[in-house]
RNA sequence: GGCGGGGUAGCCAAGUGGUAAGGCACGGCUCUGCAAAAGCUGCAUCGUCGGUUCGAUUCCGACCCUCGCCUCCA
């Protein structure tokens, strides 16, 4: 398979750095448990998602990992505010971020390592960073990761984005920058205590404080994965700095290559503009799924789009998700039944060609394409009575195959309420009896239940709207 | 100002040096008591202008528009 590597800035071939050519160390950044996920964040999960199920259907052994940020600026303010204490309040959103996580039918990662949790680690990787002479502690005590000392070892900073300080336009934030760095580029490590952060502090060799934000996810995935792992995956805007820095502290203080493939998500824009709180285009996952969306619908619809490209998520193209999902649905129901018990090998010519689009660079826009012409091609040889069971349960076989890297799913069934059934009969009834007026009364009763009736050649059935 | 993405039908979105997948919407048809549902089917010359080429949407150049990053950010 071949992937994109922002190192590079090409596709290239992805070869795991395990020489029996199956484990693979991946890491995806995680949340910052501040508040309830939303939309932009999970477009980015989905596609770590995407990338861990195709490395395991190519036959890869993937360890996902998935950092959780829970000791931040922001967290520390709303601890503060909401007077309650550091891990209760990221634990609730923790909880509700795996469960969305579920909701997409993401796989859980293997690790969910807390930032809290590994203090220690963090501590230790700042040391080796101080003891190399790249790392300094400031008159304000906090310590900082020296930029220009880093490069004095012959280390490269910039891997990921060509960077040219002096050409860069200085961010209000740097200009009122109130910490006390010997250079504008240099970043925080640790952050000395301060009366604003209450109870939320740690002991380390330069004083009580706690970590800076990129420091955790070096500390962790070198950790689980090792000073050299294979996969980096994160949103687009982490790009710089949060990357790079994490590349300069774990190289600066191993000395060996980090991560060999980073990968990056591009945004999403809600309603062709960027999600924001004011334009009122700003949505959780809940606020999705309070709306009636599914999470399959909402998987499917962040999944139509290639990773690399900015997408446009809009309520609308959701409601164009549930109605290609159906497609999709129906197909399959029409397969089963032609099934029966029938069993049979996956059909490989459908698989062979999704494989082929997604093998560069996880190319799904290809691959849906490939999917819906197969569903038309079934489509058509069932309605001419051409497919046989054999043919069905071997393209039924094809699907499952395909959906464990899709993990869409089937539609959950709903089960039909008896007393509807009852009116179902009555309808039919009705209509045997020539009594029209009757039976399209009934029908509006249903629908007005919420369910549509499907007359099909072989009778009437209900559909759940 | 520096760096990096994009501009393909009403909308979303792949792709290719030889006249453009797929989904939604829309039209037609089949089915139906009528509908609905479902199915089939129709529907674009690829931002603009030049250049290279037998041939460019695809390569090169210029331009226009748009989005992102430049130390909070998926």
């Amino acid at each position: 398979m071949r992937l994109f590597n922002t190192l590079t800035r090409s596709v290239q071939t992805f070869t795991p750095l395990d020489p029996a050519g199956k484990t693979v160390g991946m890491y995806c950044c995680g949340p910052t448990v501040h508040d309830f996920a939303h939309i932009g964040n999970f477009r980015t999960f989905v596609f770590a998602d995407l990338v861990r199920r195709y490395l395991e259907y190519q036959g890869f052994s993937p360890v996902h990992v998935m950092n959780i940020t829970d000791v931040e600026d922001k967290i520390i303010k709303r601890v503060h505010e909401a007077k309650t204490s550091l891990r209760e309040f990221t634990g609730k959103f923790e909880t509700a971020f795996l469960d969305d996580l579920t909701s997409l039918n993401c796989l859980q990662p293997h690790h969910t390592p807390r930032a809290t949790e590994h203090v220690p680690q963090m501590v230790d990787l700042i040391g080796k960073l101080m003891s190399r002479g790249i790392a300094y502690q400031a008159p304000d005590k906090s310590v900082y990761f020296s930029i220009k000392n880093y490069q004095g070892c012959g280390c490269g900073y910039g891997q990921l984005v060509k960077l040219n300080f002096d050409e860069m336009r200085p961010d209000k934030r740097v200009a009122s920058d109130e910490y006390e760095k010997e250079s504008a580029a240099d970043f925080a490590l640790w952050k000395a205590r301060v009366s604003e952060d209450g109870e939320v502090f740690w002991p380390s060799p330069w004083g009580e404080g706690r970590p800076g934000w990129h420091i955790e996810c070096s500390a962790m995935s070198m950790n689980l994965l090792g000073p050299s792992f294979d996969l980096h995956l994160g949103g687009e805007d982490l790009i710089f700095p949060h990357h790079e820095d994490e590349i300069a502290q774990s190289e600066g203080a191993t000395g060996q290559p980090f991560v060999k493939h980073w990968m990056h998500g591009a945004h999403l824009l809600v309603e062709g503009k960027k999600m924001s709180k004011s334009l009122g285009n700003y949505f959780t996952l809940r606020d999705l799924l309070a709306k009636g969306f599914s999470g399959r619908e909402i998987r499917y619809l962040l999944l139509t789009a290639h990773y690399r490209e900015s997408f446009n998520f809009t309520l609308d193209g959701l409601c164009g998700a549930r109605v290609a999902l159906s497609r999709i649905d129906e197909c399959l129901g029409k397969l089963r039944q032609t099934a029966g018990n029938t069993s049979a090998a996956p059909e490989p010519t459908v698989l062979a060609r999704i494989i082929e689009s997604l093998d560069e660079d996880l190319n799904i826009s290809g691959a849906w394409g490939v999917v819906f012409e197969w569903v038309r091609e079934l489509n058509r040889a069932l309605a001419a009575h051409e497919l046989m069971p054999e043919q069905a349960a071997a393209a039924l076989a094809a699907w499952v195959q395909m959906d464990t890297i899709f993990g869409i799913g089937a539609k959950a069934d709903t089960e039909m309420p008896a007393e509807l059934l009852v009116l179902l009969d009555d309808r039919n009834a009705a209509r045997k009896a020539k009594d029209f007026k009757r039976a399209d009364s009934i029908r509006d009763e249903l629908k007005s239940q919420g369910w549509v009736i499907d007359d099909t050649p072989t009778g009437a059935r209900l559909k759940k709207l």
